[in-house]
RNA sequence: CGGGGUGUAGCGCAGUUGGUAGCGCGCCUGCUUUGGGAGCAGGAUGUCGGGGGUUCAAGUCCCUUCACUCCGACCA
């Protein structure tokens, strides 16, 4: 009884509060701290391993697809952030400036970038002269800075960390390559590396960002249903270059302007990561990217043999190229239990007298709790083939929650029955007129467009909404 | 920026008509324990978010400010 009490004081449950169950998780297991600046947070190591691990990973991607790091400052003048007027009206409500270095009050303020157009603008107009230097494929790991009215950890604060991919092209063909094929590596990642599956497509007119002409949207579901933009991006023309005067001599010795894209992720994707895949006991990693990937604990850890054979099976695994954490301090093992089951840790090996007997330890999974008795002669490969079904199975439980939350509206009744009964997407027909979505906004209380998936279907012949002649189809819901 | 809520020990909280600061967990020491958040004994820990005011006396009343949090509007 006493035990239950404990447990159920933990934590939240995620059915009765979600929103208290987020905060509630990203306390408890260890991921931030709340700092003494608005809206910033500190990234505690157990947070900031996996926001390295999916660097490490994404970081390969980006290289394989041929693209290289720079560094560019994090202060833009104000004169340079002007150069593009939808940009700048995009960001100005959300800047924070710097008016006074040291002493002196600066001639001209400086923006703490909230995204970096204009210094690669900047930068390539000065670096790229003929078609010999195209393409330039940069991408930056970085911090960013957007003053936002209110904040919650991982999915808005005031300073996130990200990376901004910022490519320039010869043709327009070639540019819109890259933004798909950017997308695509992010799609690839979300599925391969974080167990997410997510609906892709082109945002409406409305949601797209300021200054592209076109911008590409994933968008994974989280576990109650609420949608989170997890990545984007975009295509920008040569509005840009025009804006910026980059230009280059081109094969038929003609001045041309390039074609611009830019695309990144945050640590956004560390709260889809918590509300995607967590449960009532905790956080439930996807083993890619997971910190400690096996917890060892042993029971009955004083007795002759048993910290010895529990080092054996940490070294075991670590030889075997996975994260390890061996547990020999003298909690109990209940306790250990449930923090690492807090932590996420994917896998845990319990080792005590009876299985040093039996030559066998127990392997838990974290996501089924399934226990499965393994000879300690084939500890590598349980360990292995586990951690591959737990990242199957935890892709295949958010895919079935997309889809069972994934409902199809055909009349502008059923799409205000939906939105207001059934957390989720809804796909329905739309117009193309911005009106219908405002509308839709209003009536449903929140309900916007995600995107005009890749995949439509012809659900029907008109506008959900005003009831013209439909172009598109749209998958609708709400987001965080 | 609008509406609500909360700030008291590391964490979670109690604190009555104003009267000199408490509980649980955690932490430290020792012994016993160990297969789902262990037990006993002893111990340490406070600018009551900050500033101002009322009062003989303020955690408590008044003013002000800051932070966090939830719900809206804006965004990755």
């Amino acid at each position: 009884m006493a035990q239950q009490k404990k447990m159920v004081e933990a934590i939240t449950s995620r059915d009765v509060d979600f929103a208290k169950w987020y905060t509630d998780i990203v306390k408890k297991a260890e991921l931030v701290d709340y700092s003494g600046v608005k809206g910033c947070m500190v990234i505690r190591p157990h947070g900031y391993a996996i926001w390295e691990n999916i660097q490490k990973d994404l970081d390969r991607r980006f290289k394989e697809t041929g693209h290289e790091n720079v560094y560019m400052p994090m202060f833009i003048p104000e004169s340079l952030l002007q150069r593009e007027k939808d940009h700048v009206e995009g960001f100005a409500p959300e800047c924070a400036w710097v008016t006074i270095g040291g002493s002196e009050t600066l001639n001209e303020r400086l923006c703490i970038r909230p995204t970096s157009e204009t210094l690669f603008c900047e930068h390539y107009a000065k670096i790229v002269n003929s078609y010999r230097d195209l393409p330039k494929l940069y991408n930056q790991w970085c911090s960013v800075v957007r003053w936002e009215k209110t904040t919650r950890p991982f999915l808005r604060t005031s300073e996130f960390l990200w990376q901004e991919g910022h490519t320039l092209h010869e043709t327009e063909e070639e540019a819109r390559e890259e933004t798909l094929r950017m997308l695509n590596v992010y799609i690839d990642f979300y599925k391969e590396t974080l167990a997410i599956p997510v609906v892709a497509g082109r945002k409406t007119e409305k949601e797209k960002f300021a200054g592209a002409m076109d911008t590409y949207t994933i968008e994974p579901m989280m576990h109650n249903g609420v949608a989170l933009q997890g990545g984007t991006s975009h295509y920008f023309g040569d509005g840009f270059a025009r804006s910026f005067d980059i230009t280059f001599t081109g094969r038929d010795n003609t001045l041309q302007y390039p074609f611009q894209t830019s695309w990144g992720v945050s640590t956004r994707m560390i709260g889809a990561i918590i509300m995607v895949h967590g449960d009532d006991d905790g956080l439930v990693l996807p083993p890619k990217i997971a910190p400690i990937q096996v917890a060892v604990i042993p029971i009955a850890q004083k007795k002759e043999g048993v910290l010895d054979q529990a080092a054996q099976l940490r070294s075991r695994l670590l030889d075997a190229g996975l994260r390890v954490k061996l547990d020999d301090s003298d909690k109990a093992p209940g306790w250990k239990f449930s923090q690492y089951e807090m932590l996420g840790v994917p896998v845990r090996i319990e080792i005590g007298p009876k299985d040093i007997e039996n030559n066998q330890c127990v392997l838990v999974k974290r996501n089924t709790r399934e226990k499965l008795v393994v000879s300690l002669d084939n500890l590598e490969t349980a360990v292995a083939d586990a951690l591959s079904h737990i990242h199957d199975e935890m892709y295949n439980a958010a895919l079935k929650n997309l889809e069972e939350k994934t409902f199809t509206a055909t009349s502008h009744e059923e799409f205000l029955d939906t939105a207001k009964n059934h957390p989720g997407f809804i796909r329905a027909m739309w117009c193309g007129d911005s009106a219908c979505e405002d509308q839709l906004k209003d009536e449903t209380g929140g309900v916007k467009s995600r995107c005009i998936p890749f995949v439509e279907e012809h659900l029907a012949d008109t506008c959900v909404c005003c009831g013209k002649p439909a172009k598109y189809m749209v998958c609708w819901g709400r987001q965080y």
